[in-house]
DNA sequence: GCAAGAGGAGTTTTT
DNA sequence: CTCCTCTTGC
């Protein structure tokens, strides 16, 4: 059977390419992994290239290993020399082969993010720096952006004080980070293109050797990124993208959509391939999704069609309240589980933002239905296993003070905040790093940091010749961290994950090729990388899955971002509301696109809807609520104009479909009369109806200067009697009542 | 050195 | 409301 095969004739035009650019416009569902792993695999049976001169380049670990996955099925060959990895992956293993050049130490760590912030932190106390005033925050994300553009503290122009001050942040967070060596995960992609731009003989045996570059998710590629693709792939590059305008959901971290058209004016692009036939959802679904994404302004422009039928209609929920929604999307899970026999994991419950999933969560488990919520802590930032790699990280470099001070004191030896603050005057003063000043200390501290220095000493010596799993164990053991957690009751969780970190290093040693008798610490020569340092980089760069533990056969929970990439055969779509999908800080803003021109921002939550019922195979359930808590308080909601622009002939209304929200301030009788919503209680709030509030909370009204809206609330009484009014796109209004020109909806 | 309590903030997130 | 961080007090 040939890789040709199965592949529709857009798919085959993508995977036959001559060489040349091209960009591959691949809408959802249309076969982009596919067509990505048969160009790899195609290019390389034909021997137009050999595994070495590929790289291939995606967003996350997950999307590279399937992508692996898939080039090994397909053919018999060695994918080790391939460099498919993720951005930061790769630039990871460019400069682990290149230290030197890069101005590295040999044993550099990778700070995570919350690494970053702890070093800030740091950085703060001994520069004396006010937190309130100079959030560590507020510098990572500045510091993280003008990476993201390739300055440096000395290309970064500031106006004003404020800004002056963070460039001298970044640069006194620059020759920390130096100092201690280590990098954050901007800095690994800035060096990698910078060592790309200093070093010419480098430059040109990477730009040889790759004769093609693939690009997955390209319109996630932010500027630095962008910049990298195009010094590495050098004059005669060859790049294949594939990505998707319409489902660009990042640009709020960096992700600049212009990159397309740039990508199609600097590499000459002659091919735009669409890829618009869809294999995953049925037509009402894809209808809907298309019809949505017409009212976006800024786009290419793709339409997805099926072969496959239309499918059920969309059936869209109006709820009281947001327990009356979780109610529903319970009583219709227990429908298509038990009546269809569909399987629980099978289902997707998508919000916009975590905090919504709170009410299902609770609604869930009192109907004892076994879920599980994406976006927890992810097993490589849990505080044990952070501690547990702090005392790795300070056997191969023991200049990392945030590792240091991270374990120094822990577990507890007698090492307060007073040794530490000596410490580090004495670090600060000589130039050096905590853990070399140890020996320049002088009175009682002395004794108890010359005994840790000699524990990691100890170590260091001990665990020479081990193999990685006996390393991880035996620092675990001697560091005093499993006792440690043993001795506490509560800890149990913590020693579990403190075993399984033994276990991800053995499986992470079988799966690198380091063989048992392979120390940890030896270089391995293929690699460039000790198994320790390989182990290290690779916690910090795929920190693990972030899916709270339930059994298998779960209802799935996630955010519609986290959603990306997935498939599910239905999928509920919660809180289309106005101010929570699309969510209110979104709403008459604008910003850049990158390319000189601006758009709204509501059109990237109006990708991420798209995203969202994209994911659906063959059912889609979209609900809001009236009134919501939210920070503590109600909030009234106009339904979501999103639901509003999806064409009427896909829906399926099991509520009666309303003028707007709440148009009649209806009553708990009212509630009765509808499918299923009394039963699941809330609606208290419509039972007021004082004779001085003439419009209920709640109720729908009409203003003639700012259109339709909800009541909120009510302030004063008689003639100074205001009423609160939440407008959506118009925003929230207090108005006077005895001046204000309502009328009901 | 640790536990309780005040205080503040509160989209989306991968590496 | 609820989670997280930082401070205070024993």
């Amino acid at each position: 059977m040939s890789l040709l095969d199965n592949l529709n004739p857009e798919q085959l035009a993508a995977v036959t390419l001559p060489r040349e650019s091209a960009l591959i416009l691949a809408g959802a569902g249309s076969g982009k992994t596919k067509v990505l792993t048969a160009r790899i695999a195609w290019l390389i049976q034909t021997g137009q290239v050999g595994p070495g001169g590929v790289l291939a380049v995606t967003f996350t670990n997950k999307a590279a290993k399937e992508m692996l996955h898939r080039i090994s099925s397909m053919l018999p060959i060695n994918t080790r020399s391939m460099w498919v990895g993720t951005f930061h992956g790769l630039c990871n293993r460019m400069l682990r082969a290149h230290w030197r050049e890069a101005g590295l130490p040999q044993a550099f760590q990778i700070l995570d993010m919350q690494d970053q912030l702890s070093a800030i932190k740091r950085m703060y106390k001994v520069l004396n720096i006010d937190a309130e005033k100079f959030q560590p925050k507020q510098l990572a994300y500045f510091i993280g952006s003008a990476k993201e553009q390739g300055l440096r503290p000395k290309d970064v122009d500031a106006f004003d004080e404020y800004h002056r001050m963070m460039v001298r942040l970044y640069e006194a967070y620059e020759a920390q980070c130096q100092r201690e060596g280590v990098v954050d995960f901007a800095e690994l992609l800035l060096r990698s293109f910078e060592l790309l731009g200093a070093n010419a003989a480098l430059r040109e045996h990477y730009q040889q050797r790759f004769r093609y570059i693939l690009v997955d998710e390209f319109q996630d590629t932010n500027t630095l990124q962008y910049q990298w693709l195009k010094r590495l792939s050098g004059p005669q590059g060859c790049i294949f993208a594939v990505g998707d305008d319409d489902q660009s959901i990042y640009a709020f971290r960096g992700a600049r959509v212009a990159n397309m058209s740039q990508f199609e004016r600097d590499f000459d692009v002659q091919n735009r391939i669409k890829l618009e036939q869809n294999y995953r959802s049925v037509g009402n679904v894809l209808k809907a999704a298309n019809v949505l994404i017409a009212n976006n302004k800024a786009r290419l422009g793709k339409d997805l069609w099926t072969d496959a039928g239309e499918g059920e209609p969309i059936r869209v929920y109006e709820a009281i309240s947001d327990q009356d929604e979780a109610g529903f999307i319970i009583d219709r899970i227990k429908k298509l589980t038990t009546e269809e026999g569909m399987s629980r994991s099978d289902i997707a419950i998508l919000y916009r933002s975590n905090a919504q999933s709170r009410v299902v969560e609770q609604a869930l488990f009192n109907a004892g239905i076994p879920y599980r919520v994406y976006g927890g802590l992810r097993f490589f930032e849990r505080a044990e296993i952070k501690h547990a790699l702090a005392y790795l990280r300070l056997l191969d470099n023991a200049d990392d003070d945030n590792s240091f001070s991270r374990v120094v004191n822990f577990p507890t030896r007698g090492i307060g905040a007073r040794s530490i603050e000596q410490l580090q005057d004495l670090a600060t003063q000589q130039g050096i790093s905590l853990y070399r000043a140890i020996p320049l200390m002088d009175g009682r501290a002395q004794a108890s940091l010359q005994k840790f220095a000699q524990l990691i000493e100890r170590l260091r010596f001990e665990t020479r010749g081990l193999g990685l799993a006996e390393l991880v164990d035996k620092v675990v053991v001697e560091s005093g961290l499993l006792q440690h957690f043993e001795a506490d009751k509560d800890g149990e969780d913590r020693v579990e994950n403190l075993k399984e970190l033994v276990n991800a290093a053995a499986s992470f040693a079988v799966a690198e090729g380091y063989f048992q008798d392979t120390a940890a610490t030896e270089m391995d020569a293929e690699k460039l990388i000790t198994p320790l340092a390989d182990f290290l980089s690779h916690a910090s760069l795929e920190a693990g899955d972030n899916a709270a533990a339930a059994g298998e056969q779960a209802v799935q929970l996630m955010t519609a971002h986290a959603a990306k990439g997935l498939e599910f055969h239905c999928v509920f779509v919660t809180g289309l509301e106005e101010g929570l999908f699309p969510h209110e800080n979104s709403v008459g803003n604008t910003i850049e696109a990158g390319d000189g021109t601006s758009v709204e921002a509501v059109e990237e939550e109006r990708r991420l809807m798209y995203v969202a019922i994209t994911r659906a195979r063959e059912q889609l359930f979209l609900s809001y609520a009236q009134q919501r808590m939210l920070h503590g308080q109600i909030r009234y909601h106009l339904r979501s104009r999103f639901l509003d622009e999806l064409p009427e002939d896909v829906l399926k209304w099991l509520t009666p479909k309303r003028a707007h929200i709440a148009s009649s301030g209806w009553d708990a009788l009212d509630a009765k009369s509808w499918n299923n919503t009394a039963s699941f209680g809330g609606g208290k709030a419509y039972t007021q109806k004082a004779a001085n509030r003439p419009y209920p909370i709640g109720t729908g009204v009409e203003h003639a200067k700012f259109g339709q809206g909800v009541v909120v609330a009510y302030e004063g009484e008689g003639d100074d009697q205001r009423i609160q009014i939440n407008f959506g796109r118009q925003g929230m209004k207090w108005l006077m009542l005895s001046l204000a020109k309502l009328s009901r909806v």
